[in-house]
RNA sequence: GCGGGUGUGGUGUAGCCUGGUAUCACUCAAGCUUGCCAAGCUUGUAACUCGGGUUCAAAUCCCGGCACCCGCACCA
């Protein structure tokens, strides 16, 4: 009877994200977010916003422009790091990182060869295609940055951000200023960066407009631990699999102290590292099992980061763990480039000390956390529903008349209008009632309030509940109340009478 | 980017080999009905990925674009 359900599709047909121009034939990597989708997404960005501005009265939300001119990303080492010099085989059109094969036939260095050196050493060694022993064309350089003109005629070069943290570096000074010169100070900004991937695959894993949400925390390595109240690591287990524990399948919970000891890390990262474990197994509700932090080697990491775990969570959409977030200790690299290349100074003086703030960045990839609410919270008992926590649901209560009868239509719509002004409601008279529930189990709606004819007698209404499916009975008069307490998660539905 | 596979209403599909009115289910909308978990009845909306070629005739055969899936490569 039930036709087959799944994320995919329930995620288009309800409206949560699908591929953006679909009626042009889309492009790969990128998404446009439906009603329901952009309203999930806006939640998680407030949930976020509220839980890591919360860690300190000294962070704040900012903007900047998505687009930078060339120096600024010259300087941040996106201009080099992010461009490849790749060489096409002319006969089988392979192509190769033109660096990696002179590297591999010399051992040595070829990364800051130009373009024309690397043809003259290409030449030189007389390699040739390692697929099919073809000739190799002339090396071109791929770069992961969208070029933009800017002006009529396009001279000036710019880019689009690859990331949002430069938005935070290059604004640093200025918001030193502005918050009164003190650390930490936490600069966060949600926003588009862009990334033009060779071929973007796995669905909104890997999109080439994609939404960041980051903290970037400047502060002083040697003084940030006093800021934290780090009594509360205090016998706090970590899910984490550092570079020495690869190779054992199960992720062993190890203590805050021991994860200090053992793996020599710094208390502020390791502090960090808690917050953003409440954050996901917390207030996105994610099951333990299926969350970890995943340390970067030296080899893998970015080579700015000084300590760099990504935070991976286990998606049977895309076939196990997959990264979401990140969590890197920068160092004072990013200041320091940017002082050496603008002549700003950076420096700054903090009770008589001066030094170039570090940075710890906490950077959170947004439509893949949404992504990852849609994959962990389906189900597909009943018909398909989406057990999201109210705070992220898209609706957090539909009102519904038990019939489409004219004493109980207009009972329902009041209570509808008095919750709309201060929750999303959905209000819904159309097909049985059981169809109505069903359609708020996929979309994820927690509560559906009912007006029944006992609704006329005594004033009481049903709740039912979306994952037990069981109902009680409020007065119409404290719903608004408890609505609030609902949402706030003061009270469950199980602590209901 | 390379090789292979695939592309049909909102969703999931049949039809393609062997060219001729596009199947079924659910969804959605309207009406009737309905005293609590996708009930029933009636009516309706709605599709061959795009472009070119072959043919009297193309969803079907051929070529190309785009997208998706798998493998390789890529993913600071």
């Amino acid at each position: 009877m039930s036709m087959p359900v799944d994320v995919q599709s329930l995620a288009k047909r309800r409206g949560f994200i699908w591929q953006s121009a679909e009626i042009y034939g889309s492009l790969a990597g990128f998404y446009d977010y439906g009603a329901m989708g952009a309203s999930l997404k806006r939640r998680w960005e407030d949930v976020w916003l509220n839980f890591f501005l919360g860690l300190n009265d000294n962070y704040h939300l900012i903007d900047s422009t998505t687009i930078l001119p060339e120096a600024s990303l010259k300087a941040s080492g996106h201009l080099d790091s992010f461009t490849d010099p790749l060489v096409e085989c002319t006969k089988c059109g392979h192509a190769f990182k033109a660096d990696s094969l002179i590297e591999e036939k010399t051992g040595e260095t070829a990364e800051e060869l130009t373009l024309e050196e690397l043809d003259a050493k290409l030449t030189e060694l007389g390699l040739e295609c390692l697929r099919c022993k073809g000739p190799l064309d002339n090396v071109k350089t791929f770069n992961m940055m969208f070029p933009v003109g800017v002006g009529t005629t396009g001279g000036d070069v710019a880019y689009l951000r690859p990331e949002t943290a430069q938005g935070a570096y290059l604004n640093f000074k200025r918001h030193f200023e502005i918050l009164r010169r003190k650390l930490p100070m936490g600069l966060a900004i949600i926003g588009k960066a862009y990334r033009n991937e060779i071929a973007p695959r796995q669905g909104v894993y890997r999109m080439r407009e994609l939404i960041q949400a980051e903290l970037q925390i400047f502060m002083d390595p040697e003084t940030f631990d006093d800021e934290l109240d780090l009594e509360e690591m205090k016998g706090k287990e970590i899910l984490v699999q550092t570079v020495d524990m690869r190779g054992t399948s199960e992720v062993e919970p190890v203590t805050c102290e021991k994860l200090i000891k053992d793996s020599g890390l710094p208390n502020f990262f390791v502090y960090h590292m808690l917050k953003i474990q409440e954050f996901y197994l917390e207030c996105m509700r994610l099951p333990k099992k299926k969350f970890r932090f995943f340390e970067k080697s030296e080899k893998e990491r970015a080579f700015y980061n000084l300590i760099h775990f990504d935070i991976e969570v286990d998606l049977s959409t895309l076939g196990g763990f997959k990264e979401l977030a990140g969590i890197h200790y920068r160092g004072d690299y990013d200041l320091s480039r940017h002082q050496e290349h603008s002549k700003e100074r950076m420096e700054v003086s903090i009770d008589g000390k001066k030094l170039i703030p570090h940075v710890l960045e906490l950077s959170f990839g947004v439509d893949r956390s949404v992504w990852a609410l849609l994959d962990i919270h389906f189900s597909d008992e009943r018909t398909g529903i989406l057990k999201l926590p109210p705070s992220l649901a898209p609706y957090t209560f539909a009102v519904f008349p038990l019939m489409k009868k004219d004493e109980l239509v207009p009972v329902a719509r009041d209570i509808h209008q008095t919750l709309r002004g201060r929750f999303s409601t959905l209000f819904d008279v159309s097909g049985s009632i059981g169809k109505r529930y069903a359609r708020m189990d996929e979309i994820g709606t927690p509560f559906c309030i009912t007006v029944d004819y006992e609704t006329l007698d005594n004033g009481t209404v049903t709740i039912r509940d979306r994952d037990s499916t069981e109902q009680k009975r409020v007065a119409k008069q404290e719903l608004e109340k408890l609505a609030q307490e609902l949402v706030s998660g003061k009270t469950t539905f199980k602590d209901l009478k």
